[in-house]
DNA sequence: TCAATAAGTCAGAAAAATATGACTACTACA
DNA sequence: TGTAGTAGTCATATTTTTCTGACTTATTGA
């Protein structure tokens, strides 16, 4: 056999690039708001202590291209913004779940 | 309720140390080749392409120190040091395979 | 029209992660 | 004794990530 697992001769792993993209300081928390609900630029400010703006900006832009997080502009007044957890981001938690028990 | 999931008040989860533990440049690297058997230091430095002794030592010793890898001293000559996969270790390696499912 | 809220961007500074190259310590073999 | 293999450390440099503070644009309500 070439290869006994899923990854490629890059030394690329599926898991590698989904790890990545939930990396990094604000990111996993931001996960796990968006897991309870639907998150918003200002109000996560607020909730996680010591984010700044541009961070913030930074890992919702990579969460939604990554497809983790879905933007969704509400018409509402006031017209905001709402950053809902996707399908593919849903799928991660049953995961997650599993992690949390293996200490 | 006072809280919906496994997470505390201080907005940390087991899972998202977890994550920490194994993220950076090279530690999905090393886990991965881990799982296929032990690993050595001057082989890995060989293996992985870029690879400077010092992050692979710090690699190692947090992987170590996170209990994801053993540290084993081989009395053969030569003599020499192999870094086994933990039970913690493996026990991750069916949540990665799931994880390779999720695009 | 003015002030507030919401969601950002941008340039530059600071902090953290990684990389470089020289050096160490031990074992083994000729 | 000298050379090679194995597994590192250490100080310093470079790169990447994160932070700071000023500025922007659009909507809303008084």
């Amino acid at each position: 056999m070439t290869t006994t697992n899923a990854c490629n001769t890059d030394g690329n792993c599926p898991a590698e690039g989904l790890l990545k993209q939930l990396s990094g300081k604000w990111k996993p928390q931001i996960f796990r708001l968006a897991a309870e609900g639907p998150v918003r630029f200002n109000a996560l400010l607020r909730q996680l202590e010591g984010a700044n703006k541009q961070s913030i900006a930074v890992a919702l832009r990579e969460l939604e291209s990554g497809e983790i997080l879905e933007k969704v502009v509400v018409r509402e007044k006031p017209l905001h913004i709402e950053y809902h957890l996707s399908e593919k981001g849903k799928s991660l938690l049953p995961v997650f779940k599993t992690l949390e028990t293996l200490l």
